[in-house]
DNA sequence: CATGAATGAGTGTTCATTCAT
DNA sequence: TATGAATGAACACTCATTCAT
């Protein structure tokens, strides 16, 4: 029997490697010489696992997505309306080390989505799983009612997005005028505007997860 | 001085063809050569007017600032308060053609800005420009009365600056998801809320531009 | 020994696999993955039944010769002179499918016998194979009184040798200017002129082989 | 101004690197790393002359026909009919070195031509140019009396070209057993087949030209 | 100033071969 | 035996840069 490799451990090995590669610099970084290196073993090796570079990149965006997805499944596991949403909002912003390194990946491939259209497909279908689960849960707390009736559902969402974005990709540019801590006040903020009659500190402690 | 004019002009030729490039495909496909042809002239002669590619990259980032800069002076020139702040905020989204080039030599410089302390630099410097613009105007608008007193002028500032490049993005990726029209309209919609007792509407209309 | 047959079997279905290989494309295609897949098993095996591929390659060819003798061997069994000689010279240009793989096999080797020299060897000695079947069936068809007494034996050799390499090539290369008909046709014209008196039709057809 | 290179002069230079290194091995040894050295410049370069490698070795092969029908235009321009017939059947075969080569570089392409429509294309057409040569030469030399009446044209063409590509592929991997001499009295003696009335020797010796 | 030829390192990719299992 | 993972060199090609003209 031939050494046995477990076929989707090493691609995911070879995935990590490639976000180490984007973390450390910039994605035009991620050579096939240096992810290999990165990952451990010779450049030859990564042929086995991908069909090309192209298939590399937009595997690693993909396995990305499915780290965050699987990440916030668990937090918002035993949460509803508006706990839950603020987890989301929260865990989409690059508060730690893990979710700093995620975005700078999805901002460089930003980029290459320009000029991709298999990535512009990746994030496209991502942006949309993540539109859907911001606006069913506002739909929830307003069903709740800890938001306010009038909210409209489809723009508070996509004004959501846009802060999620916009907060991230200035906290990774520029940490030094928004930190951490500012952009998650302020991300906190526009979602306690919405909330009717309380204010948003009654929802709970954002660290630890409430449960 | 003739020599001057015709060398900084040479340089905004290339810089023009650097943007057109850009425009049509991703910034990896920026290369001398092409950008060579696109500017009408042979790929040496190009050294004679950058030290390296580097330095075109950068300089050309500075002159798609420089000329936002511009058109934003000339359209906030007879305008005051809160009416430049709409102006000044409307103008930062992809609302046009050549806003939307703007955008896309933007998020293209992002993903280098990751791996490049100058183009970080020159993003930073400009983000600072436009962070203290929009925080002016909105300290104009209160002192007038036109917006609430209870604004926070730094955070208010950082959540406009996040929206806008948040938007944008989407509007830039996700243009089905979200279109032109709907980037403006949620844009106005965040800043009526700061607005006294009276509807954003009342401001007077965004086109033309009210002076 | 029943390992050993097996051992010989093996190694037929893989030169039968580089066979199909050439057949399809060309001999540069045949490489040891392509081979592998055609062969049914994964690329290691081969090493088993090969010293390398150089002496893969060399096999097939021998492989390719040996089946052709084979061939050759018992259309001629119940043949002599004349008879004998114009059935072998026809088994030897690409009048089917069969001998047209075997030409274009044929034909990419002459090139990698150009710079190997163990190549060159296998197709020499089986050019002196047959430059001396041919060469001995002239004698027997003269000693026979089929064909001029005056014919040079050695000369006429060449002649034909040339004659089917040359048409072969012609019509692997340029089917449509020189058909598998014409082919044949002045292969037999260039034999009937070496007959002594009768006409090369008096020998009997071509299909089925008279026996 | 820059520096003043002949394009179709440093093309040729290529080019001939090309045949040289086929001329000493065969053609997968030409490498652009081995072109490169042989045409003495640096790999990089051959990329300022050719589109890429196809077209470099398609280039090769029409130049090398040029360089041919150069010869065999000299050679026939003050022949007529069967002396005409004579040269160009001769100069088809590798009788000298220069010629050698030529063969050696039409075998290997040969093989090429078996995976790619350009090259057999090439070199279709360069053999649809040889059998228009002998068949008006033929009929030339038949109008004028110097060959049978009742050659059939296009049959004694075939059978020349046939020998042609033969004798010289046999002369190219066999020239212990086809020497340039055999080959050559071979030839002349299909020619001298046709002949009406007088022997192949009245038309004159092979080598000064009769002219 | 302008040219474009030349360079050489670096790119993604392919491949024959080796080897632990 | 058979596997297929791994290697590392070689492949064609691209690119920023240099420089003689």
């Amino acid at each position: 029997m031939p050494k046995i490799v477990n076929h989707e451990e090493r691609r995911e090995q070879i995935m990590a490697a490639i976000r180490r590669v984007i973390a450390h610099g910039q994605i035009n970084d991620a050579t096939i010489r240096v992810i290999a290196r990165e990952a451990g073993c010779s450049a030859g090796v990564l042929a086995h696992y991908f069909r090309d570079k192209d298939e590399m990149m937009t595997s690693a965006l993909r396995w990305s997505h499915k780290g965050i997805r699987a990440r916030q499944s668990e937090k918002l596991a035993s949460l509803r309306g508006l706990a839950a949403l603020r987890e989301l909002l929260l865990d989409n912003l690059p508060l730690d080390e893990e979710r700093t390194v995620e975005t700078r990946l999805e901002v460089s491939y930003w980029s290459r989505a320009l000029g991709s259209q298999q990535i512009l497909d990746v994030q496209r279908q991502e942006a949309a799983l993540l539109y859907d689960k911001i606006r069913s849960l506002l739909k929830e707390a307003r069903d709740l009612g800890q938001i306010r009736r009038d909210v409209q559902l489809d723009d508070a969402t996509e004004v959501f997005l846009a802060l999620i974005d916009g907060l991230s990709v200035h906290a990774l540019l520029y940490p030094d005028r928004l930190t951490r801590e500012m952009a998650e006040r302020l991300m906190l903020g526009e979602l306690e505007r919405l909330v009717v009659g309380t204010s948003i500190e009654d929802i709970g402690p954002s660290d630890p997860v409430p449960r």
